[in-house]
DNA sequence: GTAAACATGTAACAGGTTACATGATTGT
DNA sequence: ACAATCATGTAACCTGTTACATGTTTAC
């Protein structure tokens, strides 16, 4: 249910729409926990009817703007401190590394080649949007940063791991 | 669609029954792509149908042992070199950090150092199966090792990020 | 005027989890 | 005899994705 949570911690910085929201999740949550216009607007309603949030302002072209209520703030609070995050664990790429002996020679290693590369690409990309940001707007600021370095270590273990793994498999 | 490429992975190795490939979800793979028992005998029914696998025997207690067909293996080679994995992004750990500003220093301290002992007892626990691992045995032997290597070095990246992160929500 | 952006909502489907339900065989 | 393990199957529910559907406002 940690979506209900994402929308209540994006709700906790200032009140926004679905569609403010949505773009919240295209941007600064895209890698860490994505979601889709449908999904947001679905539970907006049900948080609103749970009272973890309000319609806090109408506007034009049927815009409602959501707040946090006190119970949603308690609740975000709740699930930070109580409760154990758990550790998405399915990780296709390292499924894949399972039955690579099916594959040739050149086609395992191709495939961890390939994965360096794309790992490499993506520590580009991280960097390059790290250093795009403007690092002073709101609270999220501190933790987008703290998130985005999670990111650029973790592209470059798996780069470094994935051309350890080429020689590995190598050898074999 | 990767629990049935997990499946027919699995069974590239050898024949094997549902009752069989649960347990080695359970072990082998827990990490990396866990399964439950009703979707494993529930997919081996569906493959079954779709020519993929066939019943190569039956034991006793209604054993059904499954094989790899011709047509299995080619789906299976297919997957792994003519379709991209989609790497799994949602991170509820990392989806909490960006909301850590609503707790005290404290709360927010705790979350980091917590994270951090986490990710040093999972390595323990990562470098204890290592050890105790019968390096020798089948296709799989090789591919695991590489994967055990890759649950090490991202828990100690992870350890050091979150000892990392500790110090800058410190200063902030 | 018309395209882009704003703004919301719903329905069908796919994948995964929990719980229920049943029965056979082996080891002590 | 009894418990543990072997062995399979189904139903209800929850979450997430894709697609459909609709209408408003702004900028050119």
């Amino acid at each position: 249910m940690s979506l209900r949570h994402a929308l209540l911690g994006l709700l906790s910085d200032r009140p926004a729409s679905g569609y403010d929201l949505l773009k919240l999740f295209d941007t600064s949550l895209a890698n860490v926990w994505p979601a889709t216009q449908s999904q947001i607007y679905t539970e907006l309603t049900k948080l609103a009817d749970d009272g973890l949030l309000s319609v806090s302002n109408e506007g034009s072209r049927g815009r409602k703007e959501y707040s946090l209520t006190d119970e949603g703030l308690a609740e975000l609070r709740h699930w930070l401190t109580e409760t154990k995050p758990k550790q998405s664990v399915r990780s296709e790429i390292l499924l894949r590394v399972f039955f690579l002996s099916v594959l040739t020679p050149e086609q395992r290693r191709g495939y961890l080649d390939n994965l360096a590369a794309i790992s490499a690409e993506q520590y580009d990309a991280l960097r390059r949007l790290y250093d795009s940001m403007d690092w002073d707007e709101g609270n999220l600021s501190v933790q987008g940063k703290i998130a985005l370095e999670y990111g650029l270590r973790f592209v470059t273990m798996r780069r470094e791991w994935a051309e350890w793994a080429a020689e590995q498999i190598n050898q074999g």
